[in-house]
DNA sequence: TGCATCTACTGGTATAGACAACTGTACTTA
DNA sequence: TAAGTACAGTTGTCTATACCAGTAGATGCA
């Protein structure tokens, strides 16, 4: 677990150890993690490496620290930051408006050309395509298309789509989410966004295309959603 | 400066007094900072507070460490981000595109209504308009026009806008800009936008209005770019 | 001159210990 | 029963010290 010889630093080796236990999810996101002083003499090192290490983490967004109380395990960072970025619920709750979702189709596709391309997967290869509705105040916002590839992610199910569909992909894959990148443009409206928005075909539309990658670089979904854009506009906020 | 009797921890004090040389210029992006020893003995602290406070800085992004040389003020950080995630010229560079900026309009002009709204200033009140046209390859791109109020930042020349903007307001004023939104929405080119960008009135543009303001929270600046939609995709990326 | 070496500095890692501040639980007391 | 108290355990802060590793500049030698 340690080692003293090694030439990586002990707080380094801690680091690693204790991430690794996070990502195999033998830590589970609210979990206590044991005290510092008893890693310390567990290991018999310092309490101040011990601190050293779990520092890292906490400003990592690993873990966080409860003065009094313990260290815990963190909720998962990019599901959050996804959440911050793009939560259609966020957004509308922040507006004061109640977001709602419609689940509108659920099936099982051979993938076209431009999403098989982007999954890296063979042409034409099934897919699951997941068409959600997202309204605000029961008044439609956007289309949204969910691109999985079905050889990649098995047994989901329109329950599973409803509830949390992040929880059941990394359970059964036991690889984490690691990147997503997002592309916002400008566009019009096709004849059926225009049916399921309830809007003039031709009119302005927001277009978020977000893809999530895998710990291992394998391509987990591609989704696009279509705004409104009457209704809808997209910030992000910088701090210093 | 550093006051132990204070219910403050030390390296708290030491953090926000670094951090007002800082923000107040008197260290500068680049210059070092003494070493650490030196500051324990001026303080009369141990070492590992003030590497506590120094490492406080560094995660803040507002200081880095050089191994075997020293410490010294990093560059500004919202300036970084802006750059990271609007930069044109970044932007263009990471696609094999040439960009350049051609400056189209200087003048100060009586604030639009909704721009002296966001800008926190009497209606009419003159406000420099500056436009410019964002090229690739010498395409157009962007019609970007900012808002900056002219009773906040004086003496403001056609020669300044075209080299470094940011750096003469931050020096002339001796306030930091402290925070920036972005909101991007879909709509559709004007005749004006049309004209510049080389479209038809009418046509699909991405449209990001920054808003930057200081850190005594003062609004600095308005700037709206409009994006012709068919060349030009806005990408985030979140990484774990 | 040019190269190697020494030296004095920097930040990086690690120890062992101390006390403060905070929290939850168990116990005591009115 | 209800409120207060004591206690044990947690993280937070701080000290004093030691040695390691990397860097830059001075020094000395060929």
């Amino acid at each position: 677990m340690i080692d003293k010889t090694s030439p990586l630093p002990i707080y380094y080796q801690l680091v690693e150890w204790i991430k690794g236990l996070i990502e195999r999810g033998e830590l589970k996101p609210g979990d206590s993690l044991p005290s510092e002083r008893e890693y310390a003499e567990r290991f018999s090192i310092s309490r101040m490496t011990v601190r050293q290490a779990i520092t890292e983490l906490v400003n990592g967004g690993y873990l966080y620290r409860q003065k009094g109380v313990g260290t815990f395990v963190a909720e998962k960072k990019i599901e959050q930051q996804l959440m911050g970025l793009t939560s259609f619920t966020e957004d509308m709750k922040s507006r004061g408006m109640e977001p709602s979702s419609k689940l509108v189709g659920f099936e099982i596709v051979p993938a076209p050309s431009y999403i098989s391309h982007q999954l890296n997967i063979m042409e034409h290869a099934p897919v699951y395509e997941i068409k959600r509705i997202r309204l605000a105040d029961g008044i439609p916002m956007a289309l949204e298309k969910t691109y999985i590839s079905a050889n990649l992610v098995k047994g989901l199910t329109e329950e599973t789509v409803q509830h949390s569909l992040y929880h059941h992909i990394e359970n059964q894959l036991a690889i984490k989410i690691e990147e997503a990148t997002q592309v916002l443009e400008s566009s019009v409206a096709t004849q059926q966004e225009a049916e399921y928005l309830n809007i003039q075909k031709g009119a302005p539309i927001l277009l978020i295309q977000r893809n999530t990658k895998l710990a291992d670089d394998t391509p987990l979904e591609v989704v696009k959603s279509s705004y409104r854009a009457d209704r809808y506009k997209f910030m992000i906020t910088l701090k210093r």
